[in-house]
Order: structure tokens, then sequence, then C-alpha cells
DNA sequence: TATCCACAGGAAATCAGGGTGT
DNA sequence: ACACCCTGATTTCCTGTGGATA
């Protein structure tokens, strides 16, 4: 077993700080290289620019700006964009200042949520709780509030993530709710704004949602290598400290980030991570190797944070599926396996109870959407019809995140008692002959 | 070629836990 | 105390199904 460093001397965390005050510096404002950040120029985004500008631009008269969608792949800039356009029209209008509610529905996520956020938002006194009302009375609540507060000026509702929300029950009728809330209102005036990155989201949309929404959509292509190159370089220049960046590492992370449909986000975050990389180690410049190193951090950082997030029993279906694929690396591991783990194992773990198949089920599905592991139905013949599961990331990736969780700790060398029986042992040598 | 396994996965119901106003 | 609200997790009930085997 590890043991841990007794002997070492004591971290001096004095002596750190004053040699890190000394050591080289990277960056002169790294906040540039986050995505809330809104920079003055937003590159080959004119069209979309104009677009939005053309649509809100009737809220400076006082008259309702049309509701509407934007269509366009994570980091593809249409938070900024919009976000950007708020900014200039709040510059250019001195007496109606505009409202900017936005609301993120992966994080504000149910209807009753969404309202209260409103409120909340707009109101600087009375705040609505976070449960127990009933919606329709905040609903007339919240039509008195705008009313008084927003006054003559416009309020616009940003939605971000959209498709998640109408996927959701009840969420076609808070969108309905939101569109028609003009209707409602004496003086003020609303304009609801959809962001979201599945084209297909509109197959589930209530067709009066759809025509209130409009039928044009603004559409924000990918950037290809070229585009996020641009994207950078202004970035960089705010971010980093002058010639620090080697030569190539603009068009690197460009190259690299293009490969995964163009995210300008992940491209960003690329080039910080790397910069805070060098930083760590004390180089004086950011270079290839920091960006490689940036690029396999920032796939386990998300892959860790991802399960450290999730639900106990959801963890615990992983751990399953690492236990059998730990202990018998040839094991085909299909859906009724990791039933009989999950049983045998959250029974070593107080308090943990029982799921149904159908549960695990859906956990599954839950893992192979993040892409932890990956999936597909097959056929067995008489031996039933069920799904293939296998590890997508590496056993030591999943070790190391499920070593920090308490619970789940103590459990990671268990053998699954399922390996031992023979009649196990036996269909999984015929699997493997059908596979 | 009919059978039948071991599930997949949709829809609706239920439960528990956070709250409300009266 | 009581009736009721909203939500998230889970269960219950259900119909559907690809293909090796008898």
């Amino acid at each position: 077993m590890l043991k841990n460093h007794n002997n070492h001397n004591q971290f001096n965390i004095d002596k750190f700080y004053k040699n890190y005050l000394k050591g080289p510096r990277i960056f002169s404002n790294r906040d540039a290289l986050e995505s809330s950040y809104v920079p003055d120029t937003l590159p080959h985004r004119d069209v979309q620019i104009k677009n939005i500008a053309e649509k809100t631009a009737c809220a400076l008269l006082g008259d309702t700006p049309p509701s509407f969608l934007c269509y366009g792949q994570t980091g593809t800039g249409k938070t900024a964009t919009i976000r950007y356009v708020s900014q200039k029209l709040a510059h250019q209008s001195a007496k109606i200042k505009p409202w900017w509610i936005y609301i993120n529905c992966n994080v504000v996520s149910t209807p009753y949520r969404i309202l209260a956020h409103i409120y909340n938002t707009i109101s600087r006194c009375e705040k609505i709780p976070p449960t127990g009302l009933p919606k329709d009375i905040i609903f007339k609540k919240l039509l008195g509030l705008l009313d008084s507060i927003v006054g003559n000026s416009i309020c616009f509702l940003v939605l971000d993530e959209i498709d998640i929300l109408v996927n959701r029950k009840g969420g076609n009728e808070i969108l309905y709710n939101l569109l028609r809330l003009n209707e409602n209102l004496d003086k003020c005036k609303t304009s609801l704004i959809g962001i979201s990155n599945k084209l297909k989201f509109r197959e589930y949309l209530d067709p009066r949602i759809l025509s209130s929404l409009g039928e044009e959509h603004i559409v924000f292509p990918s950037y290809d290598a070229s585009e996020l190159r641009d994207i950078l370089k202004e970035r960089s220049k705010i971010a980093f400290l002058d010639g620090v960046l080697k030569e190539d590492i603009i068009p690197l992370s460009a190259a690299l980030a293009a490969k995964e449909h163009g995210d300008a986000r992940k491209a960003l975050q690329l080039l910080r991570k790397a910069g805070e990389i060098a930083e760590r180690a004390q180089n004086k410049f950011v270079t290839s190797k920091h960006l490689e190193k940036a690029q396999e951090d920032l796939e386990n950082d998300h892959i860790k944070e991802y399960i450290k997030g999730m639900p106990l029993q959801a963890q615990l279906v992983l751990t399953s599926i690492y236990l059998l694929s730990k202990f018998s690396p040839d094991h085909i591991i299909i859906s009724g396996d990791i039933y009989d783990v999950h049983s045998e194992i959250r029974a070593l773990i107080p308090g943990v109870r029982q799921l149904t198949k159908r549960r695990i089920s859906d956990y599954i599905n839950e893992l192979a959407l993040a892409g932890i592991i990956s999936a597909y139905i097959k056929s067995m013949g008489h031996y039933g019809r069920t799904k293939i599961i296998k590890l997508d990331i590496t056993n030591e990736l999943v070790d190391k995140v499920l070593c920090g969780i308490e619970k789940i700790q103590m459990i990671l060398n268990h053998k699954p008692i399922l390996l031992q029986k023979d009649k196990v042992k036996l269909k999984n040598n015929i699997f493997k002959k059908l596979i």
C-alpha cells in the first residue's frame, strides 16, 4: 500500500508564494479566455450580429421585438453574440434600458424555477421561494412585477439550451406561456430568444410555439480552423503577455479544436490550460508540449468532474462495470451482469437501496451518452437480446476518480461473485463466439 | 420456420422531500 | 395541523424484438 510522505519536509507556503511572484509570468488577463468573456469584436459573426441587431432594433423605439431561435453547435458563439448585441443595444439607448434575463435551461431546469428565476432577477426586494407555491400564482405575480418594475421597457428572456427544456414534461407549456406574456401585459413588453445546439428539437415543439418563435432562425455555423485562429489571436492578445506563446501554439490549438466541429470554447480552454501548465512549471513560454498536456488534462478533467457529479447510484453502476472489466478484462459485459454486480455491491454500502433493471438500464444509457462507456444492442438468439457494454476510458482513470468517493472507495477491490460462477463463464464463452 | 430468451425502452404511477398559505 | 404545490428519483406495467436453436 502507498505510504504517506510523512518524512518529507512540510510544504512551505510562504516560500512558494514568493517564488511564484518572482517566477516568469504568462498571463496578463486570463479571464479573456473564459467563455463568459465578451470581447470587443467577434470575428466571423457579422452576419449573425447584423441579423440579431435588426430583430432587436425596434426595442429602441419601444416596440416589441420578435421572438426567435439561434442554432449552432457548442462553442459557435451563440451566447457570446447575444451578450455582445445586448451590450451594444444598452449603450445605444439612454431612455429605454432593456432588461436581459439569461436562463440556462440545463441549470434552471423546471417551469417553476424558470418563473421564479425571472421574478427574482427583476425583483429587488420580494423573492419567490425555491419551492412551494403553485405555478399560476407565480405567473400572475410575475405579470404584475413586469408591469411595475420593467414598466415601459422591454424584457428579453434568453433561454439557453432550450432543447433540454422542451424534452421535459411541462416544457412546452411554460414556453407557450412565456411566449404569450405580452397578451397579459399592459406596459411592459417581452421577447423570447431561444438558444439550442440541436436542430431537430423543433420536431418536439408544439406547433403554436413554433409559429410564435418565427419561421426563420439564426444559424451559427461551426468555425473552421482559420476562423478559430482569428479568434484565438484576438483573445490571446488580451490574455497572454507579449511573446509567451510560441509561434505555432495558436494554429495548433485551432487545428485541434477544428477537429471537434470547430468548438471555439474548447480552443480557448485549451489555450488557457496550456498557459496554466506552463505557469505551474515556471516556464517562460507556452510550447506545444504544454498544449499536448493540456488536451489530455482537459479531457480527463471533464470526465472526472462528470463522474464526481453523478448521483451515487449512477456511480455504483459505473463501479459495477469497472469491477467487471478490472477482474476479468476479457469478460463480455452485458446489462444483466451489471444489474447483478450492482445488486451485490450496493448491499455492501449502508443506506443504498436495490434498484430495478429498468432503472439500471437508464443509468447505462446515461453513461453511454456521456461517452464514458459504449453500448450497443445485440441479439444472442436463444440467449436473448441485450446490450454489450465496454468501458471507453481507462481503468486507471475510473479507479482514480472512484477512489475519491468515500462510500465507493472501500469496494474497489471487491471481486464480483458472478465472475466465479461456472455458468456465467460458460455463457460468456458462447457470447465470445457470437460476437 | 416457429419459438423463446433477456432484455430495451415508453408511459404513467408512486414516493419522499422540499416547501407554501390558511 | 392541514391541504396542497413542485420536483426528482424510482417503480410498475407494458409492448416490442433479433436471431440461434429445436
